[in-house]
Formats: structure tokens, C-alpha cells, sequence
DNA sequence: TACCTTTGTTTAAATTCTAAACTAAGGAAT
DNA sequence: ATTCCTTAGTTTAGAATTTAAACAAAGGTA
């Protein structure tokens, strides 16, 4: 049965940004509608997937085409497709998540859509089509994920304190403070950090500075999944 | 800018279904292609998603239609959408991946798709399409799902003994035989499972008989997500 | 009645976690 | 130059949890 005697959906591509400055709070990033259905309301950077393009790349298109911003992580989040969600006819839209420094992405501001602008995660405007449950769900996974795998270096300087891990992961959680310093020996034992220096004129001990290692990472989760280690990568918070 | 202006992929509904009859390993359904690309071989249920349905709906009628499997546990896995994984055309794949017990959905055999069996895990032929991927996809998924989350109750009778369980989780896990008598401590404490009665006719010392309590389980994620309990559902193996 | 098998409980030692006290390293204030 | 303030980082004792082994129980079978 070829595919051309199926009436076929649209497949949109929607990204739920998640953005970081070292602050108490997550930034989203949202692109005010220049068009038709919920036209001037905020909504999730995204659009029609392209009949050549993978799935993510389209994701990565679509966020640099309307808000400039590129270069980050990105991974598939959930396919919603329910009938009604669109008021254009049958849209199926996987939606992504991605994570994003802000102080290496300046102030996203573009193009062809109308407006870009960063809103705090807990003062979102209204959303058009069903994205705010969209971004629940991604903020959902966003908290479950950081806890077992290191995806929150995405949204940290190249390089930071333990301090400003800490703060990142209490943002993300938001648990006010957390285990004070067992944190420091929980992330250091995995061995997934490593030293590059110190921090330079502060009013205070300068904190040691650290970067992600990967490839220790890497190695550590090929360990565990073969067996050879258990508990290695449980930083568990 | 309507959807009609763009051209559309077509999209299809995919489940790879495990299966569990109480012994060494687990189960996949699998039908035997009985039309052009890729005929004879087998592949997962699935099939083109209609325009007025819900993806999980969709999923479900398939694998009714395919193989006469119905009333069982599905969730979304993951979409596939390279580009070329169908040499139809442009066809993205919204695989799900669901869970039943063999002793309650008998051998599955039916219908318009040619040949319909149940193939160990371990064990299987040579699959369409990008199936194998998916169904590896599915596998890591099922393995870390399990650990944190009560859906292996799925793959069970309706009352079933902690021997069986442990058995249970041991093959999901492909671990040869784990904590001894200390998996019933941290399974118990949770609370989770109810007390329904005694093995009958055994050789040995009969063993309690467990149902899962699912209201139990509602009311512990709900402490633990407003932040009251953290560890409760923690039944890590 | 003795024995076999599997279920289920108890417990002591080992390990890990928690939280507090303590030490260190700067700049700023005096 | 000295003291003070702030944040970084270490040590450690007590609490809590985990592990693994010994032990006890409850059938059927020989």
C-alpha cells in the first residue's frame, strides 16, 4: 500500500528552549505570532518539517530561522497529535527540548517571525495551540533528567564553580538549598568534573573553577552498562 | 500560512509489544509483512495513523487489526523520521511500546497482515525497515523505566508471588539473580502491593499472594511530587 | 516421621549519608 | 598592617541504610 493513498497530517517541529544566566530562574524562549491562527499570541519557536530533513535538524532550522539562536543541545522531547489541537486541520507537531547558556547566546532577537523574547518559566504569557503542555512536559523531563545524566552543563559557562552548579540545580529542582556541602562530594566522587583554575578578584576564597569532562563521562557510562560499575553515575540530588 | 501550501510526510503508528508468560525471557509480537516493501520479513504492528485519531489510539488499532491483541498497557516511545527509513517516500514512524501478560491475551494469531507470533528477545529474525533500532530503543527504555516506575505489575497475572516478581524483574533486567531475600524488603516498604491470599497446591511453603494497589501508588507519586515523601517509590534494584 | 524445597524473618557488620564544626583564602574596612 | 566579612572547601562523628548470612516456617513427598 503506498504511502500517496493515505490523506496524510502536517508534521510541525516545535522547541521548548530552555535558557540560563546563573540567576533563581529558568528563561524560556517564545516567539510572538505574526499569522493567522493565534495571531500576536506567544508561542513555541518551531514549523513545518521539510520532506528531506530529519526530524531534529528541522527542530535546529526552524529555531535559527526565527529567533537566531543556534549551536546547542537539543534532543526529541514528545509527539502530540491529537485531532483538534490545530486549528488548520490534522498537526502533528514533535516537540523537542533544548538547553541554552545565556551568556553565550546573547539576546535572541530576529527575523521573520514577528517578536523573540526570553520570558521567566514562571511568568509565561498565554500560549497559543496546547504549548503550554507542551512546556509542562518538558519541564517535567527537564527535572527528571538532570537528575541522572549531566545535561545541566549545557545550560553553564564553559567553565564554573561548584557553587554555580549548585545554584543551577536548586533552580532547576527548585528546592530552595539542598544538602549543602554533601553536594560538592557527591559530584566530585563521579570524577566527571575537571579542575581549570580559580576564580579571579572575588571578595571571598576564590572557588576552584571546573569544566565536564565527557570523555570521563562517556567511559563512566560505558562502565556502567556493561556492567562493571553500579552506582558510579547516581549523583542523585 | 495554512498546511495545504506544504508538502506532507506521511505518518505512521508503530508498537513494539513485550510479552511475559513467567519464564526466562521476554516476548516481541511481531507480524510477517504480506505486501511490497520489505514482504515476507517481519516487522512490528503498525500502520498509517487516520486523520481523526489520537496517535496512542491509533497505535492501539493497529495492533488490534494486525494481530487481534487488544486492552493492554501502551505509552509513546519515540518518533523516527530520517529521512529514506521507508523506501515509500518521506514516512515518519510514532513508535510506542506496550506491555502484556501472556496468560491473559493468548497467542496472539489473526487477520489481514499475513502471519502474526511471539519471538523471544533474544532471539529475533531479521526485521523491516528501521525496526530493529526502534525495538532497541524500546528495550533501554523498558530496562530504565521498570526501575523507577510500577509497570512491570503490566506483564504479570493479576496476583502474583514476590518469587515471581524478582523473577520478572531479573529477566527484564538480564541480571542472573540479584539481592537474594532483600528485593521483598524494599518492594514491601513501599507499600505498593496488598496482600490477596495464599499459593494453593505447591511442594513447599506456599507463598503470599500480591496484588499491585494502584491507589496506593497514586497517592505515594502525589506526596512525592508535592515534595512530603522523597525516597518512597525509590524500589531500585 | 524425616526430608526436601521454597518462603519469609531477624540481625550484625559494613557501608553510606547527614549535618555540623572547623579551616582556608581572598578582598574590604579600619 | 590588622581585623573582619564572606564564601570555599575539609573533616568527622553519629545516624541511617544496605548487605548478606543465618535462621525459622510451611507445605508436599517419600
Amino acid at each position: 500500500m503506498p504511502t500517496y493513498e493515505h490523506p496524510r497530517p502536517s508534521v510541525t517541529v516545535d522547541v521548548v528552549v530552555f535558557g540560563y544566566d546563573g540567576g533563581h530562574d529558568l528563561k524560556l524562549l517564545l516567539i510572538q505570532r505574526g499569522s493567522d491562527p493565534y495571531q500576536g499570541q506567544w508561542a513555541l519557536p518551531g514549523g513545518f518539517v521539510e520532506m528531506d530533513e530529519d526530524l531534529e535538524a528541522g527542530a535546529l532550522r526552524e529555531l535559527e530561522e526565527e529567533t537566531g539562536v543556534k549551536d546547542l543541545f537539543v534532543e526529541q522531547l514528545y509527539t502530540f497529535g491529537k485531532p483538534g489541537r490545530d486549528p488548520r486541520g490534522r498537526v502533528i507537531s514533535v516537540a523537542h527540548y533544548a538547553l541554552v547558556n545565556l551568556s553565550k547566546h546573547p539576546a535572541a532577537a530576529a527575523s521573520d517571525a514577528s517578536e523573540v523574547a526570553w520570558f521567566s518559566l514562571d511568568k509565561l504569557p498565554e500560549l497559543a495551540f496546547d504549548h503550554a503542555e507542551i512546556i509542562k512536559l518538558a519541564t517535567t523531563r527537564l527535572r527528571a533528567k538532570v537528575r541522572y545524566q549531566p545535561i545541566g552543563f549545557e545550560l553553564l559557562p564553559e567553565e564554573f564553580t561548584l557553587g554555580e552548579l549548585q545554584a543551577l540545580y536548586e533552580t532547576i529542582l527548585g528546592v530552595p538549598e539542598f544538602n549543602k556541602r554533601n553536594f560538592r562530594t557527591r559530584i566530585l566522587r563521579t570524577g566527571i568534573l575537571e579542575e581549570v583554575g580559580r576564580q579571579q578578584n572575588v571578595a571571598h576564597r576564590p572557588a576552584i573553577l571546573y569544566r565536564f569532562n565527557e570523555a570521563t563521562y562517556q567511559q563512566l557510562v560505558e562502565q556502567r552498562d556493561s556492567g562493571v560499575l553500579r552506582r558510579a553515575l547516581d549523583f542523585e540530588i
